[in-house]
DNA sequence: GGATGTGAAGTAGTTCACAGCC
DNA sequence: GGCTGTGAACTACTTCACATCC
């Protein structure tokens, strides 16, 4: 496997979560054709300190040059080995309301690496049709394997289709309903609510952290929910 | 103001990422009928252990019963308060793609209290109508104060639309589009972005963490991007 | 009996501060 | 001179374990 990879895979949750943000940061930077940069510029745009960032990257093996900084495409390059994006990722969506056909069609969404190869709604008027040249199908009728299902179903679905995507021996979901989810153990689920996001928003209004109370607003670490064992 | 916040507001930021999870167990149990839990249940379904929701719902005050466990719908009204659903929120979205008109359709978007007043496209063919009852404006004429900005712009627009906000004396924004956003201190951004989400579940696929590399997945306290100051 | 709420202990993550290198 | 990379100090968060109360 990759050189970045096999040093030690021992990257803290905060940092692996940190590490796409350098990321975009990086190919913002080659986008307007800025070669260099360092901690304390990185920093500044991540909303972190330079010592974090330098701790950050740091892990990933010695890829600054004291005195100069980062080599921004260096960064990008390196970034993007330790998240593993040399892999294959086949990706299925369940639920093609606006937010799953605004994935279908985004190009922000997909990782380099990642290909949607199925799509899944109950709606017989898409069933049988194509989106962006992927099949619709039935997801009562089974879902084909992949690495990564997405599930943009409404609420009251989000559980059928965590289950059907369990039953394609699927270990890794995104969920994108409001729902928690019953999964087996060794089952991935990461959770983004766009109402929980607000909500934190919310609190930082109302209480001093925010501009209205004063104050740097420096949120680090905000925690979005995660992951889960089965319930008993 | 209402009495579980004056409390303290020394929530931290991984509670307060937390108790929004929990209040959508405790909806959940609701809706099931439940009206008693517990923390060894509640930690079951959101993730984390027993003693972190004890931790976290006692900053609320002491809203359970020992020997019993918690009522659930006192929960639900508790964290609702302590997050400050009280308030009232004015929400503008800019950008009306797929994602800014799931946005707008979805019942789960808002968070009780919050309110869309405002849309925004540059679009011609859309500047004018209405969306959910909702005006559709053009953003370079002046954005309408609000609480809180959304912006679901493609890529290349998101900084002049957070400009746009920005110049409404708007100060908290949640970011959709995979840009970092360049505001003056004292705004709070927040960012969600899909194919960060992505990268985290790709990382857990490829190494140790994932099912493929065996083990439970107990991915606890993933930190999402969060706030930021303005670059020098 | 049983589950909360919480000091105390343990663990993880961040920041400091500086040696090392360009 | 300047910035990285990192041991050491610090801070924050989590977990343990139990006294407390229903």
């Amino acid at each position: 496997m990759s050189s970045a990879l096999n040093r030690q895979n021992q990257l803290s949750e905060p940092t692996i979560a940190r590490l796409p943000v350098y990321q975009r940061i990086a190919q913002e930077m080659l986008r307007r054709g800025t070669t260099k940069t360092d901690s304390k510029r990185l920093g500044e745009l991540a909303g972190v300190t330079p010592a974090t960032v330098r701790r950050d990257l740091s892990g990933l093996g010695p890829l600054g040059t004291r005195g100069s900084g980062y080599d921004v495409q260096t960064l990008e390059v390196q970034i993007d080995e330790a998240l593993g994006h040399n892999r294959h990722y086949d990706v299925v969506i369940v639920g093609l309301g606006n937010l799953g056909r605004a994935l279908v069609g985004s190009t922000n969404f997909l990782i380099r690496g990642a290909q949607i190869i199925g799509l899944y709604d109950i709606d017989p008027s898409l069933v049988g049709t194509t989106l962006n040249n992927i099949p619709v199908l039935d997801p009562r009728e089974g879902i084909m394997n992949a690495t990564i299902g997405v599930i943009c179903t409404p609420a009251e679905a989000a559980q059928a289709a965590a289950d059907a995507l369990v039953g394609a021996n699927i270990h890794a979901i995104l969920n994108f309903s409001p729902r928690v989810l019953d999964v087996p153990v060794g089952t991935a689920v990461r959770y983004v609510d766009f109402s929980i996001e607000l909500q934190i928003l919310a609190y930082h209004l109302t209480n001093g952290t925010g501009p209205l109370g004063g104050g740097l607003l420096r949120t680090l670490g905000l925690t979005t929910p995660p992951v889960v064992a089965r319930p008993s």
